[in-house]
RNA sequence: GGAGAGGUGGCUGAGUGGUCGAAAGCGGCGGUCUUGAAAACCGUUGAGGGUGUGAGCCCUCCCAGGGUUCGAAUCCCUGCUUCUCCGCCA
């Protein structure tokens, strides 16, 4: 959510910047709420003044064993007056903050413009696609006995997968080669956190209200995490940090569910989308100046796995109309997948700023002023999706056989094995 | 799952219907003293919001959400949660 008071007072410029991500504000709605806001809360605020005054008249009367009964008249329609007040208001901010709720994060300035995906812009490369000598499988071919979708099929439904061997492995190694490298190298600490969590949390990263229909409810009030964002960035929430444990570093592995309630048809073949995967997240909490210079140090991190797994990708800078809701500026990581020829998602890093933050009141005081309490800035990057790198891994590595060679930096996390045989492992 | 006791400011902890956003202590910050520090002493010290150019004035918050009352930290209901004992259990 962005600064109630920044609305009210740069209302246009607001609509103007949300227009460029696709949003139509009705500025007129808000002024209009904005202004019965305004005066029904200065009365409801005066009536409980006049309330309070008259309260304490009574006490003391009371105390000195006068006669309460004229003070308990002149209140009589007080408490009505009040109520009826107050349920006006509360109409109108109830009416505001849905709206305001519902409204995603404004665009940095160097976010580039534009609609959709095919507007994002590349910022970089790093490595090429290795050129075949022989036709490349895609990794459901080269996973044939390992990568079991008809198992999952069978224990759950689609968009699942069971592994096996040698791969469950692979996949297994993927992770603790992620987490080893965040948290040794890049200064991350590393957590263990809960799958399930509140609403409270969902509304302070952002998922909720708006996109409970992505998530799986396991009863009332508690949810799958569709990332471990939400569980990590949470954790700060209605805290003030001090301003010298700043930044704040955190990885976490965990699974994550997505119910990919608007992706039918889409990515169906393989583990490319699932309802449940794996991934190391990264995150951070900065101080507001520092967020930007945060985002491209986050992003490096991720990158660096994608470079000592060898694995060739593409930076992209998402545009205003492909950001997600609750990001300011966020870059894509996509890793090239031979058996689609094409370059695919595998991260995504952004820097919210204080749109979480203000979602969840997560603050710093100041160091040299103790008195000022600023909100944090939130960043949070995948690194990386481990099921997407696994394929990554598979499609990249594979050989004319259909063997799969164990990344280097990888070796050592499957006791010395160099290389996947399906045929025998 | 059963029984009992709790949840108050950064922390400890008092407050069981009236001027309480809340005693006291600790901690923090500022000062006096000191060559410096400590000790001692003095002062100060929660958050969110409304309104106003401003000084300020005002509202809300004592786990959360409802309720009773002229008035609620205090009484009632629901939920969450912590601790102790019993049961069950990876």
């Amino acid at each position: 959510m962005l600064d109630i008071k920044y609305y009210r007072q740069h209302l246009d410029e607001v609509a103007k910047r949300l227009l460029q991500r696709g949003v139509t504000l009705d500025t007129e709605l808000i002024q209009q709420l904005e202004s019965q806001r305004k005066q029904l809360q200065i009365e409801t605020q005066s009536l409980q003044n006049l309330r309070t005054q008259r309260s304490k008249a009574i006490g003391q009367a009371k105390a000195q064993g006068q006669d309460i009964q004229p003070l308990l008249d002149d209140v009589e329609n007080l408490g009505e007056q009040l109520k009826q007040k107050k349920h006006e208001l509360d109409q109108r901010l109830q009416a505001l903050q849905t709206i305001y709720a519902s409204l995603p994060n404004l665009a940095h300035e160097s976010v580039p413009i534009g609609k959709d995906e095919t507007d994002n812009q590349k910022i970089r490369q790093w490595s090429e696609p290795k050129h075949w000598s022989f036709t490349v499988k895609d990794h459901v071919e080269l996973g044939d006995g390992l990568l079991d979708f008809a198992s999952a099929v069978k224990i759950t439904g689609a968009r699942f997968v069971v592994l096996k061997g040698q791969l469950a492995r692979l996949h297994r190694a993927l992770i603790q080669f992620m987490l080893d490298l965040h948290t040794e190298q890049h200064g991350y600490t590393e957590l263990y956190v809960p799958y399930i969590v509140n609403q409270h949390s969902l509304y302070g990263t952002g998922q909720l209200p708006k996109f409970k229909s992505d998530l799986f409810e396991v009863s009332n009030d508690f949810y799958l995490i569709p990332t471990a964002e939400v569980p990590m960035t949470n954790l700060f929430r209605d805290e003030i940090v001090s301003e010298e444990q700043l930044p704040l570093k955190r990885v976490a592995h965990t699974p994550c569910f997505r119910r990919e309630a608007g992706a039918s048809g889409k990515d169906t073949r393989g583990m490319i989308r699932q309802h449940q995967f794996e991934k190391v997240e990264l995150v951070q909490w900065v101080k507001p100046e520092t967020s930007y210079q945060a985002l491209e140090e986050l992003t490096f991190h991720a990158e660096t796995v994608l470079q000592k797994l060898e694995l060739p990708y593409r930076v992209m800078s998402l545009c205003c109309g492909d950001l997600g809701f609750s990001a300011a500026k966020t870059y894509d990581l996509e890793v090239w997948l031979p058996g689609e020829k094409n370059y695919r998602e595998i991260s995504s890093c952004s820097n919210f700023e204080a749109f979480q933050a203000r979602r969840m009141q997560a603050r710093f005081r100041h160091h040299n002023d103790k008195k000022t309490i600023e909100l944090l800035h939130t960043l949070n990057g995948s690194g990386l999706a481990v099921g997407r790198t696994l394929l990554a891994v598979m499609e990249n590595y594979q050989d004319e056989q259909g063997k799969i060679a164990v990344p280097q930096v990888l070796q050592s996390y499957m006791g010395g094995q160099t290389v996947i045989d399906s045929s025998t492992a």
